[in-house]
DNA sequence: GGCAATGCGGACAGTTTCCGCCCTCGATTC
DNA sequence: GAATCGAGGGCGGAAACTGTCCGCATTGCC
């Protein structure tokens, strides 16, 4: 049996590669006879996966898009692909698909080998940098990872955090939920030892581990975690409301500014409100439009314009 | 049979999510006994996915890392997210993966099911622009899918290309070699029409389709593809070599400007050369690094500066 | 220390399934 | 029309699977 579930696994593996496979060379290759070729493949088709076949000299089968998703065969190097993708993309915390990016990565680096695991790491670490508006704090995705596990698993959390003020401090916490805001990760959990309820934000964690040890998960007091992160967040966080108006259509604007509110004016203006917590975010955005605009709030953000003005007229020399 | 696949399947399926599961569990929900439980762990080890197990109570079976990639079982969400994470990557062209992302990415869709691709394709336009150094011309992950297709299965190429020059014009050829180049993807082909090899720039062309038509390929007049590319392009690609001064520690800069050579000048300050095809992004990048710089050459690249310079002052009045 | 939960694995018997070998048929390309 | 491919029915022997026994080891909790 384990030869039949290896075959099949097998087949779909050859069948995943993007051409068409004439059953004779697929028996071949199988080792079987091309009966049993025709039967396994009427197995997958059962098993919900649709394999298609053209008729006719020149045929042959080829997996094709079905309802479901069949399991993915990877190689070594398209696995170290994807984990690289995923990390990107959980480094910039993609709206809408924050929470699923965390579940595919944990999955991911539950099976990765360690050898394929190294160079993952070696590239992320390359690859970094090239997010804009960073501002040089960018969360670990191996945190995440590690967050992630702990809180499927209910296991307690231990990590050494640097809060808001500078104050350093060792934690040892239930960890309840990842909830992502902006371009942020907040891990909502309790914390025993001060019995209530804290919000750290990932990125300010240093070697998270889970610790083995299980726990019964409380209740949180709310029902949605990212309304009461919110709640909690409101006021506390140094975010920065931006107001410019920029010269540049609305539909433009809306292509290019990720998550702020573009609101027309004319067919060649539009004002665009918005939050975030550094300014430098806002203003290399700004700037990425590549038209005239005018910052009206806040007044931080134009201190901070003015002083990447001054800078870049010391770079380039006077005129 | 089928159903002892489709079992075992189900069971990767379930010890891919990260926590334990004890035998009994499994035996419930697969329907099937225990014991036919212990048997499928054990046929998948002698797959080579390595089942872990905890004895004792609270104990449990969990897949672990192990020499070869089990096939990745996703639910929709998590398949989403992985293909998001490669298109992002693959716009990026994170260095020495590019192949292997372009080659995940068409496995990926290949058998992604429609729904999930109406998703795909509406978050992978909005998170387009995050990216920096942006000069609006990214190249469209479908297309890479699409050519790597045709190139793996011989088939002729169809689609409107529009040169440097702006002329726009209709190909048809036999694709051979997708290259990455900086952030670029160039095609690699045989122009039959014009009996000559061409390279053609991926975000230049619009609506590529494979044709259907078989080929048979031509050998490259070189062993390399991307050394001939190379060779090719050499002299009539406009590219920008920049030549810095960044009073930074050449550590920082190596860390957060990926591509560039960075040479220390002493401990605070280091010079840094490369080559790209866009003033953004260079300039971009420089500004990003939060600190003081000057910028030896090219001439074209100061009087971008001056351009951002001016406009910033524009845009945020007189001091 | 004992109990309960967990995993491990041998033996057996009945049933099911698989596999290769025949065969015919339909579709497609050259 | 010939060659090549997929689809699928039937047959018989061999192999595999499954459930039910069983006793064993390990771990955590009371």
């Amino acid at each position: 049996m384990t030869e039949t579930a290896g075959r099949l696994l097998s087949l779909l593996s050859l069948l995943q590669l993007p051409r068409e496979w004439p059953g004779s060379e697929l028996a071949r290759r199988l080792e079987v006879s091309p009966r049993t070729i025709r039967r396994d493949v009427d197995r997958l088709r059962e098993l919900g996966y649709p394999v298609e076949a053209s008729m006719g000299a020149e045929g042959g089968y080829r997996l094709v898009a079905g309802t479901a998703m069949p399991p993915l065969l990877l190689d070594d190097e398209e696995a170290v692909a994807i984990a690289v993708g995923l990390r990107t993309a959980a480094r910039q915390a993609v709206a809408g698909i924050e929470e699923a990016s965390v579940r595919a990565m944990a999955k991911l680096e539950q099976v990765l080998p360690s050898r394929l695991r190294r160079r993952v790491g070696a590239l992320g670490a390359a690859t970094l940098p090239v997010v804009l508006g960073a501002d040089g704090v960018t969360v670990d995705p191996e945190h995440l990872t590690v967050l992630a596990w702990a809180i499927a698993n209910r296991e307690r959390l231990r990590f050494r955090y640097s809060a808001a003020d500078g104050a350093r401090s060792s934690r040892h916490v239930e960890p309840l939920h990842l909830v992502p805001s902006g371009r942020r990760w907040y891990l909502v959990a309790f914390d025993p030892e001060r019995e209530d309820w804290r919000f750290f934000r990932v990125d300010r964690m240093t070697a998270p581990t889970a610790t083995g040890a299980r726990f019964a998960p409380r209740a949180l007091p709310a029902d949605d975690p990212a309304a009461y992160l919110r709640e909690h967040m409101l006021g506390r966080a140094s975010t920065y409301a931006v107001v410019a108006t920029v010269h540049l259509p609305a539909r433009d604007v809306r292509a290019r500014f990720p998550g702020v509110e573009v609101e027309e004016v004319d067919e060649r203006t539009c004002r665009v409100s918005g939050l975030d917590d550094t300014l430098e975010y806002l203003a290399f955005h700004l700037l990425q439009l590549g038209c005239e605009f005018e910052v009206h709030e806040p007044a931080e953000l134009v201190a901070h314009l003015r002083g990447l003005h001054d800078r870049i007229g010391r770079a380039v020399g006077p005129g």
